[in-house]
DNA sequence: CACAGCGTGTAACGCGTGTAACCTTGTTCG
DNA sequence: CGAACAAGGTTACACGCGTTACACGCTGTG
């Protein structure tokens, strides 16, 4: 209480001091060690010593001590990550807090994967999860492995070599959004691409899974930027006729909400002019004037995730995991 | 790259081993200590040694023999935070990395205010940023303190003891709301109460700052709570009419937006019946049909914040922050 | 009486780092 | 020619912790 002077912090020494003794005895109180008995009277010294001077025991030496870190790290912008996935991102913190594992959220720059992958490797975790598995390169990997991490996983639609890859195929989104409007007899489709900075790892290969469905009719597919800005969608929405596109996969059921009012607008109606298609099943969508089409993604359960990830962990083996499936939704905006 | 078999992470010591120098040699020239000269020979086998192995520094280690650690580590579950805040985010996560720290989220339980504290504690992070001042008690803080974290920092709206506070009054962005609705000539005034956990601690204090205005007005506040589905929505809205309210402060914008269409759904006219404000000032408030009239909150600058939050690691004392100040935008809604 | 057995406690080591202190060698200067 | 010095390298220690091996006192038994 009083010791305010006192900067520097508690150590388990400090405890055994007032304890009056050894500092291995309080490692094996506080630790409840099964090996090493210690009596009653001692055991509750230790621990009023220990209660008293708000002893925390220090995480870095003892993972350093042990050979192994309790620490899950996942790399992603906080921004990056929609509504969907954040709900399920608290879930699993939650799963993988039950396996006694310390999850912890790293919004780095993913500009240069080797670099991103050694900033991660210092802090020596467990495992590795990247939602963005394109940030996971094999040689990035190699650095996590060397570096002691025990599970790499990454969320991609090809296996990475020394990831353990769930799968999560952006590109069968796009190919999904891009068939359901080739279908409903749209030809030249638009697909956004944000101009927002970490969110093109996953907007390229939806793209590309656009356009290998359109490389198979006669339909066209075309790369539109926009930024999640009131303006950005107004300058797109402005040129819209030269663009001459009656199709649009908008990455996003937000991207989408926000590009179908900037062309309502602008007198283009949906769906008759434009047929809009989202993504993620948001809870707006159905909300939208029209209600939007939207591709629904059934995100893996994160208990399993948290399951594999421990044998993964464990055993440096784990059970194949189920991946995520899109789900066209289909609704009046389209 | 063939060396699979090596479980073992790579340590300085392989480095030093490989090109035929000290580990303490190697550590002069991985870290440029300037005290220290070394030939560029030496030098370049060194750094050459460490590129082949792939070496990254254990960040544990390393901490624990400096005596302190270059972590920031801020407490939030990502669902919690809008997309206001994490634009915000990763904003101060870029400027911290500028002056050498390393940012990570963690998403813990608020439960207990001390419980957390200590989980946080065990990381030894150089500051802990608390966007979430509810859960930094003055015990929590003494917890922190104790285990060396260098600056505690919360966001209140009342300073706490030992608790570096920047001004953020919730309760003055609920009797913004309030003043608003009431000038209106609103008489009788909800308010949303997400269901939704650790969104609590905000909610509370909105509604306290509500209330404290009707206290002293004719106007009556109560308190509503809504999940951020569109059943729970659409159940609101079908006993709105024995509720009696005419006006609601409906916690965010995304809150307000789904309240505003159920309310349509059920006939309800916005603003005519009902005048509905939200908060945050988001893209998708100004879209609105009507357009939402909302409380924009404008941010410290991340970079000042991660200035004090700089100075503050050094010397133990930072110089005021401007805090946040709430503005009501007047739109349609209302 | 010696010795094994058991219950409790402690000394000591190493995990991977950074750095102060200390050597060795060659060069310069009084 | 001895001393002083600079350059370039190494040895040794400490950070906080968990754990292995060992010491000590006591009891029961041959």
């Amino acid at each position: 209480m009083a010791k305010e002077s006192a900067s520097a912090a508690v150590t388990s020494a400090d405890v055994a001091r007032l304890a009056g003794v050894s500092r291995a005895t309080v490692s094996f109180v506080l630790n409840d060690t099964q090996a090493h008995r210690v009596s009653d009277t001692t055991r509750a010294r230790v621990l009023a010593a220990a209660d008293q001077l708000g002893y925390v025991p220090h995480a870095a030496a003892r993972s350093l001590r042990a050979g192994r870190s309790n620490l899950v790290l996942m790399p992603t912008s906080v921004s990056a990550v929609g509504r969907l996935v954040s709900a399920w991102l608290d879930d699993l913190h939650s799963e993988l807090e039950r396996h006694g594992y310390t999850t912890v959220l790293h919004a780095g720059r993913f500009s240069d994967a080797v670099g991103a992958a050694r900033a991660w490797a210092e802090l020596r975790p467990a495992a590795v999860v990247a939602l963005d598995g394109g940030s996971l390169t094999a040689e990035a990997a190699g650095v996590l492995r060397r570096a002691g991490v025990r599970a790499v996983v990454g969320f991609a639609a090809r296996p990475v070599e020394g990831v353990y890859t769930v799968a999560f195929d952006h590109a069968r989104i796009g190919a999904l959004a891009a068939e359901h409007l080739i279908s409903r007899g749209r030809r030249r489709i638009g697909v956004v691409m944000p101009k927002e900075r970490g969110l093109d790892t996953f907007a390229r290969p939806r793209l590309a899974g656009a356009e290998s469905v359109a490389a198979r009719s006669t339909s066209t597919v075309n790369a539109v930027e926009m930024a999640y800005t009131r303006q950005s969608a107004a300058e797109l929405a402005a040129r819209w006729s030269e663009l001459g596109l009656d199709g649009v996969f908008a990455y996003n059921d937000e991207y989408a909400a926000l590009l179908v009012r900037a062309l309502q607008d602008e007198g283009i109606s949906v769906p008759e002019d434009v047929a809009v298609v989202g993504c993620d099943d948001l809870v707006l969508a159905a909300l939208e004037r029209p209600a939007l089409t939207t591709v629904r993604l059934d995100l893996p359960a994160p208990a399993r995730i948290a399951d594999a990830l421990h044998t993964l962990v464990d055993t440096g083996k784990a059970p194949g995991m189920p991946g995520m499936e899109p789900v066209l939704i289909h609704r009046q905006s389209s």
